[in-house]
DNA sequence: TACCAGGAGAGCG
DNA sequence: CGCTCTCATGGT
């Protein structure tokens, strides 16, 4: 046996799935890549992914045989042709669509991705990567990697974060947002919010549970809804998609966030979320 | 409803 | 180098 026979590795056939733009488009914030390869964490397992045409290749540092984790986060299953099938058929949605067809929403732990959008809040992406990083590496414990890979570290758990205090999200860059973080943190870990218990509500409730939490707008709460819950109705209104309602199709209007969110979930029908991501990417790409 | 604080780095000319 | 903008929220 050689010697670092410890680790796993697998592959998975897919088809329509774009992995950088699923992984670099800003719905998960620790992802890193390096020549093509992509390197991070899913819960407490290190993984490394690479796309090669229509087989996607996945790395642990640890023994795996059961892979369904990764499946799930990268919701392989999907039936994405029958998502986009459900699209409204106009201009603007076509061209969405068309200038990234393998775009995905992933199926993120709930308390990185709540803790994330929390910090996200009036940041550009890269600096939320920088955040999400310094808080994982502060705060976070480590977690094996293959030989030659960067360190890599769990993201810090609520109760981790209640412990550590406001100073080192402070330092980690968090400014006005650190009290946010740190007392959502305590209602989290205190039980005062049940992340888990929230699968199990409607779309409207369980909006309104997480908006609970300071720091949880209606934005940051679409966002966690639909990349940490999956439901696919949830539909985040930020600038990107602001600009792009008003422009699409409100050129002579200007609506609220809050009258584009109602306007956005009847009109792109049951998967407005996964809708939302291909606008998100077609207007920052384009 | 409309504005503003708070905060720091990236991107631009 | 100065300036603007940034996947918003909470308070007034």
């Amino acid at each position: 046996m050689p010697p670092h026979s410890a680790a796993s590795a697998i592959s998975f056939s897919i088809r329509d799935y774009d992995l950088a733009a699923t992984l670099g488009c800003g719905q998960a914030f620790r992802w890193r890549k390096r020549d093509g390869v992509w390197e991070g964490v899913i819960g407490a397992r290190w993984v490394r992914l690479r796309q090669d045409g229509k087989y996607l290749h996945a790395e642990t540092a640890v023994p795996t045989s059961d892979w369904s984790w990764l499946r799930d986060y990268l919701q392989l299953d999907v039936d994405i042709a029958a998502v986009l099938a459900t699209f409204p058929d106009d201009a603007p949605m076509r061209a969405a669509v068309q200038s990234c067809r393998g775009l995905r929403l992933l199926r993120q732990p709930l308390w990185e991705c709540l803790a994330g959008f929390i910090s996200s809040s009036n940041k550009q992406i890269v600096q939320i990567a920088q955040i999400n990083h310094a808080l994982a590496e502060r705060l976070g414990e480590r977690v094996p990697v293959l030989p030659g890979a960067s360190p890599a570290f769990v993201f810090p758990s609520a109760a981790h974060i209640v412990d550590a205090g406001v100073a080192p999200l402070r330092d980690c860059k968090l400014g006005y947002r650190a009290p946010y973080l740190l007392q959502s943190a305590r209602m989290v870990a205190g039980g005062e919010v049940d992340l888990a218990a929230i699968k199990t509500m409607s779309y409207a409730v369980a909006r309104a549970e997480l908006m609970r939490l300071p720091g949880v707008g209606p934005k940051v709460a679409d966002c966690v809804l639909l990349f940490g819950y999956g439901f696919p109705e949830a539909f985040p209104v930020d600038v990107w998609v602001m600009r792009a309602l008003r422009e699409l199709y409100f050129p002579r209007r200007k609506p609220t966030a809050q009258r584009l969110s109602r306007f956005a979930r009847k009109h792109f029908g049951p998967h407005a979320g996964y809708a939302q991501q291909y606008l998100f990417h077609y207007m920052r790409t384009r």
